[in-house]
DNA sequence: TTGTGACTCCAAGTCCGTG
DNA sequence: ACACGGACTTGGAGTCACA
């Protein structure tokens, strides 16, 4: 699967996750609405800026956006268990 | 620590550590000899298309790239230990 | 609420060279 | 082998109207 692809279906995760819309992601990340739904589309491969942008809307690490599901699980076992 | 630093940096470090020449990695990579070299000094952003390019070049995984060291070891620490 | 076409604008990315 | 410059083309960045 080509990064770009797995970057869009992690946004759309993400924001689902989040309970937002496309608007309201735009709003907390500063980015356009159309925008992210073209990266949600794949139609563009966004820069290095525009993920972080990202990622702070989501408060999540820019890498996590850049892994597979198998990835994620991954390193989600390496984190800290505070029982 | 701004991403495109992380990134510019891993960049860096792995092109040092395959023993290539940022001339080496272009060919290599598919892209200009003088874009690596202003991607290391952070002019640039890079989209996720190049990063997956140089992540192939590396043979790494593109979301090492934007790990901070920190980060990059406790990924280290959920692989296989094969003592 | 989202997808899409049309449209700017400028950074990404390439190619030429120099010190 | 690398930093850095100018000039150029491509495509990402950003906005609007509409289905």
């Amino acid at each position: 699967m080509i990064l770009r692809e797995i970057f869009a279906k992690n946004v759309r995760l993400a924001r689902k996750h989040k309970g937002l819309s496309q608007e309201d992601l735009a709003f907390e990340s500063g980015l356009d609405r159309t925008y992210i739904s073209c990266l949600e589309r794949c139609v563009y491969s966004p820069s290095l800026d525009a993920v972080e942008k990202l990622a702070a809307a989501f408060e999540l690490e820019p890498y996590w956006l850049l892994m597979t599901p198998a990835e994620q699980e991954q390193s989600e076992m390496a984190e800290e268990d505070p029982a």
